[in-house]
DNA sequence: CTTCCATGTTAACAGTATGTTTACACAAAA
DNA sequence: TTTTGTGTAAACATACTGTTAACATGGAAG
């Protein structure tokens, strides 16, 4: 049911409001990220490519309208989901806000509760598209069988494809321990017969591209993923 | 350019609400159908099967809230997009709308601008897929589908075609994988045939023209757009 | 300490997926 | 008609994957 983390990104001066939606989401399951003013964060969604970005419109640098029009320039940035979150409740801004391309558009002063809603509310309306949802998180690690892909502190990993399945299926239960047998029949398939060494052999091939060692050796029964 | 319109179903006892939204979303092109209460909605929603389903809270027969829980149960109305228009302003209301299932929750009274900005937003979020003819930029890289040219630095780079079409897919989506299959299916149609290597000479001739090695090849899978 | 066995490591091999080039049919433009 | 360019096919070249085999290592049991 799980899964995934979904990585929000939270851009206001003011760091009581930071504090208390990070507090307050953080607390929901999401991974919280923040930035300062309208240059940060759009330095730090290059970075992250959050799932959500929770704009400020009053902000230094750049104002939250501003953010949002650049990043939705980018392709990268076409999927993402934006939230004005903002004093100005006046309906213009918020028209001008929609318009710009976000999702959602809430005033100050904000009730966790209700930002709290509207954001599962999101999430809950793009989770539905099945293509996106099967990335896995474990720590800061990234795996999106999607992108085919994994990433790790945000850069970039390039597996084969049996070592990414190895990878996957690990990782798709992290802490369990998987016997040689059960990787062979869910990575090679059950009528096919290979060497004792092949797995090893992915194995080994998955820890060095990867640099970090989060494949531990069960002897005598298996592998897993570390948690 | 558009597709079709959508179909939106509006519930509401009020007489007048029901014209005032009516006429503004018709005017911005939207198929209007309406209900004056609960039992109306769940009838006509079956019937006309529509994009969006406004409900007001208080109505009679049934509340838009049970209305929402019934839809909701319904394999067919999983994907529908509903909003709540009502004069329920207080909190405990909107959350327990938004958690009922609903993509939105608007106060009375309402600003009918305010109503078409986040009608229309909720639509941009799904309408995703087919020929979103915009223009895409990523890094330096331009492209621009309706004058159907790529500019890279500022620098024009002619495409045919096909190869157009095969970079956009792949530039929609930057960063993720797309198999043989989706690329045949999206750039050549489900019924064509076309030879094994078809593909990789376009791949080639997009790759040559653009200067800039922009494409990956994901071996066994497929082709991705570097972001 | 030695032995044994499970796993780690490495290099090399074969098969396959993709890259590359050329050629040709066909359509559009001139 | 000629000319030019596009899309596809075929043939060959290349690079990489997946696999094996041979050997190294390391820990536990005796």
């Amino acid at each position: 049911m799980e899964g995934k983390a979904k990585r929000i990104l939270i851009a206001d001066d003011e760091p009581d409001i930071l504090e208390i939606v990070s507090y307050n989401l953080s607390k929901e399951g999401y991974e919280i990220y923040t930035a300062k003013d309208g240059n940060e964060a759009i330095e730090r969604a290059k970075q992250l490519n959050p799932d959500l970005i929770i704009l400020d419109i009053m902000m230094p640098k750049k104002t939250g309208i501003e953010v949002c029009e650049i990043l939705r320039t980018q392709a990268m940035f076409q999927h993402t989901l934006i939230i004005f979150l903002t004093a100005l409740s006046d309906e213009s801004s918020q028209i001008k806000g929609l318009e710009t391309g976000a999702d959602d558009y809430v005033n100050k002063p904000i009730s966790p509760k209700v930002l709290i809603s509207r954001v599962n509310a999101l999430f809950r309306r793009t989770n539905t598209k099945p293509s996106e949802s099967k990335t896995l998180s474990i720590g800061n690690i990234n795996i999106d069988p999607v992108k085919f892909m994994v990433m790790i502190d945000g850069k970039d990993v390039i597996l084969a494809k049996k070592e990414f399945e190895l990878l996957y299926l690990l990782a798709s239960r992290p802490g369990r321990v998987f016997l040689r047998n059960e990787i062979l029949s869910q990575v090679w398939g059950n009528d096919v017969i290979v060497g004792d060494r092949t797995i090893d052999v992915h194995i080994r091939k998955v820890r060095q591209k990867m640099g970090v060692d989060c494949i531990t050796t069960v002897k005598g029964v298996g592998y897993k993923f570390d948690v």
